[in-house]
DNA sequence: CGCAATATTGACCATCATCAATTGGCGTGG
DNA sequence: CCACGCCAATTGATGATGGTCAATATTGCG
């Protein structure tokens, strides 16, 4: 569990979307590489992080792919986000003592915990990475009013086209995406917890979106075969994505 | 419009959020006192920030109600949030060049434009308040978070519990609750586009949680009857709010 | 007093949830 | 290599929650 490792080659994800932002300096990029880090490989559908804990450390996705949720008294569950190899979903718990969900990996994945302390220390010398960072949790809240105009306002049908739009430009802006096609290893399950639906109708919908020929879904592969009509379908604008520089 | 004055005393319900999250030593204060600042009266249903646009200043609400909210191609609305005196409603526009939804005075109300730049210079200035601002933001987004829960998986009785209960919570930190009361002036088409739900709807449910003696709502005052029975209507658990300091 | 915005009501209906099987895919142990 | 078992996907039937439409009643206010 404990990797004393550190400079692991596997800042470059979190480098690359902080050069998205803007110029790093070489100062800057050597502080990230010197942050100490315990590494982690938590198998699919665990819990990195949960709700009520007041963790010391935050969480860098270098490999797989995770989500933060919700339980309801009764079991009910809300994914509030999907995160890729750069994502430190859990950024907020910098300044919120106490996690209000929890943050789970859903495929096997590869995570590294950096300690609060050591990131204070980074923010507090490095202004400008400040502002990256704050960024960071700026465009997460971006993300959550755009869900929360899905969730509140659009039928499953465009909610489902929406995601599907959301999840290509993520996995592309991280290289993970060949042409039209990402692997996408979802269960209706998890599709029907990040959408506010059932898993019945997820399925039912998604039976259409491919009986339209807009998308194309086998074991854990999503392709899209026509990006303007799911754009459509899905009334998708990636501005609220902030993917342009600052 | 604009107004020369500088170091209006209404820093006041600012100043008191952020010392509720740590101490505020003189100087930082006096740097916030000096910020400088474009005072506007809006009167209700007004925008302050429009979808698209780049500003170059935050908002600070001195007095009176806000919220942010996004429009669909058709017209339908969704509601993002609700402010109340002392919030910075677009702080996220300091990193976000471009908006993402829109920021409305829902009531004649009082607010002050400060210029990012202003604004940059103390956070690099000042990285205890950044710390603040940013977790200003990262609480912002937390009631996002609660909010997607509402919206993708409680019914609208309990959606409309909660969101009365969070108003209360709300309203109390900053002084403008009396007792169980708050003023409360939402039509039920604006409580609809907040919750994601029709105003016919939200009509009925209103009237079953008057009937059930639960609260009271005249015009434009909300009164809370049992506040343990809107709580467990509304699942309602105040821990996302973040109130207690850092 | 009269307008205009808001609230309320009733009738009807669509979307989506629930429940309960059934089917299919796939890894594993024999 | 195949049967078993498990999880995920799929299907059908039924019904509830909440939307839409349209009319009417209220309320605030000039």
């Amino acid at each position: 569990m404990h990797d004393p490792l550190r400079s692991q080659p596997n800042y470059d994800r979190l480098l690359d979307k902080l050069e998205s932002m803007g110029p790093v300096t070489q100062e800057q990029r050597a502080a990230i590489r010197d942050l100490p880090i315990r590494v982690s490989e938590p198998k699919g559908d665990e819990d990195l992080v949960r709700e009520g804990d007041a963790p010391k450390e935050c969480c860098l996705v270098l490999e797989g792919f995770a989500c933060r949720y919700k339980l309801l008294p009764d079991g009910r569950r809300q994914i509030l986000s999907f995160h890729v190899p750069g994502d430190i979903p859990d950024l907020q718990s910098l300044h919120l003592r106490k996690m209000d969900h929890s943050l789970a990996a859903l495929l096997p994945s590869r995570v590294v915990y950096i300690p609060h302390e050591a990131i204070r220390r980074l923010t507090h010398a490095h202004p400008r990475l400040t502002d990256m960072l704050w960024r960071d949790t700026l465009v997460d809240a971006a993300v959550f009013r755009e869900w929360m105009v899905g969730l509140g306002r659009r039928s499953a049908y465009a909610r489902i086209a929406h995601l599907f739009c959301e999840l290509v430009v993520k996995f592309r802006a991280v290289g993970l995406a060949k042409d039209d096609t990402i692997e996408l290893r979802l269960t209706q399950v998890e599709l029907a917890d990040a959408l506010g639906l059932s898993s019945v109708h997820v399925n039912r919908v998604l039976q259409q979106l491919r009986g339209e020929e807009i998308i194309q879904m086998r074991t854990g592969r999503l392709q899209v075969l026509e990006w303007s009509r799911l754009t459509a379908a899905g009334e998708f604008n990636e501005d609220y994505l902030h993917l342009a520089a600052a």
